[in-house]
DNA sequence: AAGACGAAAGTGGTTGA
DNA sequence: TCAACAACTTTCGTCTT
């Protein structure tokens, strides 16, 4: 039995860490935990960001905008055209993208704002918008924002920020948040770059776990704490047999709130639990019908609990 | 009528030759 | 680079409550 941080314990009795460090289940070969990311303590800045933060003094976090450059920039007061749709990316003017370190300062200004924006309207922490900011600004180094817009790259990196720090939040959201509504191409974009930046910049994503999501649906429905309990349950058991490898943790999660649910007499349609779970009504059927062959349940049984 | 179910076809990502 | 593959989505007809 391995117990997690903060998330309860593991029923799997043969784990072993791989030479990542990476805690794996011997049996189903899942990889329960990644290699723990260091968040206690300074934050391992390169030398250069180092010597930066001895020359300008004081503190100064990722989402200052002049960590990395001259101060007289920030004199510079720059309109945040953050919000509109950009089809084909941002393009800055010639003359502007020639002058050394200004480009990056306005391009780096904007992209905080957005992720600042959208990290309020998520209502989440101070230091997952330092990550995100510091995750844009490497990107921005590594020419990675190149030719893709400044929101995909700031939507990816706030996403990224959040899977590093567990907040239980998708692409989707993000989106929403930025421009209150999501078309499926300006998500593509966003999984792209997402895909984009954690390979370039080699950030380690922990495993996202269906557990998680639990407590974001539940709440979302106003549903009891002893459906997510008993959820976190029916997961649990799914998990010991091979059940959640490979499929998406949102729907996996959804379908055990619906289940749940059901086994206290409670209903809530699929559409609901889809809408909230980020997933369609058919994953969380299938997700669903799974666990129930999984567990050897039928509609009787559930009826049965429910009253 | 609304919800649940299941089949079929399409999409985008991953993997392996 | 391309094909095969798995997971998920969309759509739609049918059954159940």
């Amino acid at each position: 039995m391995y117990e997690l941080g903060g998330t309860g314990s593991y029923e799997c009795k043969n784990i072993e860490r791989d030479e990542f460090g990476n805690l794996i289940c011997k049996d189903t070969g899942e990889v329960i935990e990644e290699q723990a990311f260091d968040e206690s303590g300074p934050k391992a800045y390169t030398p250069e960001d180092r010597e930066r933060k001895v020359h300008y003094g004081g503190v100064v976090k990722p989402s200052d905008v002049h960590w990395n450059v001259g101060a007289e920039l920030a004199a510079e007061k720059q309109p945040i055209k953050g919000l509109q749709p950009q089809r084909h990316g941002y393009k800055l003017p010639q003359r502007t993208a020639r002058t050394v370190g200004g480009t990056t300062n306005k391009n780096l200004q904007q992209a905080i704002s957005i992720i600042r924006d959208v990290a309020s309207k998520l209502e989440l922490p101070d230091i997952i918008v330092d990550e995100a900011s510091k995750i844009y600004r490497d990107a921005l180094d590594k020419g990675l924002t190149r030719g893709r817009s400044i929101e995909s790259i700031a939507a990816a990196a706030l996403y990224a920020a959040c899977r590093i720090h567990g907040a239980p939040h998708t692409i989707q959201k993000i989106i929403e948040a930025m421009k209150g509504s999501v078309d499926p191409e300006v998500k593509r974009d966003v999984s792209r770059s997402y895909r984009l930046i954690v390979r370039d910049l080699n950030l380690k994503i922990p495993v996202r776990r269906p557990e998680d999501f639990v407590y974001t649906i539940i709440n979302a429905l106003g549903l009891p704490e002893k459906v997510a309990d008993e959820a976190i349950n029916i997961i649990r058991e799914a998990r010991k047999r091979g059940l959640t490898a490979g499929k998406d943790p949102n729907g996996m999660a959804g379908a055990a709130v619906y289940l749940a649910a059901l086994r206290h007499g409670i209903r809530k349609t699929q559409k609901e639990i889809a809408n909230v779970a980020g997933v369609t009504e058919v994953t969380i059927r299938n997700r669903y019908k799974e666990i129930m062959k999984l567990l050897n349940l039928d509609q009787e049984d559930l009826a049965r609990m429910g009253s």
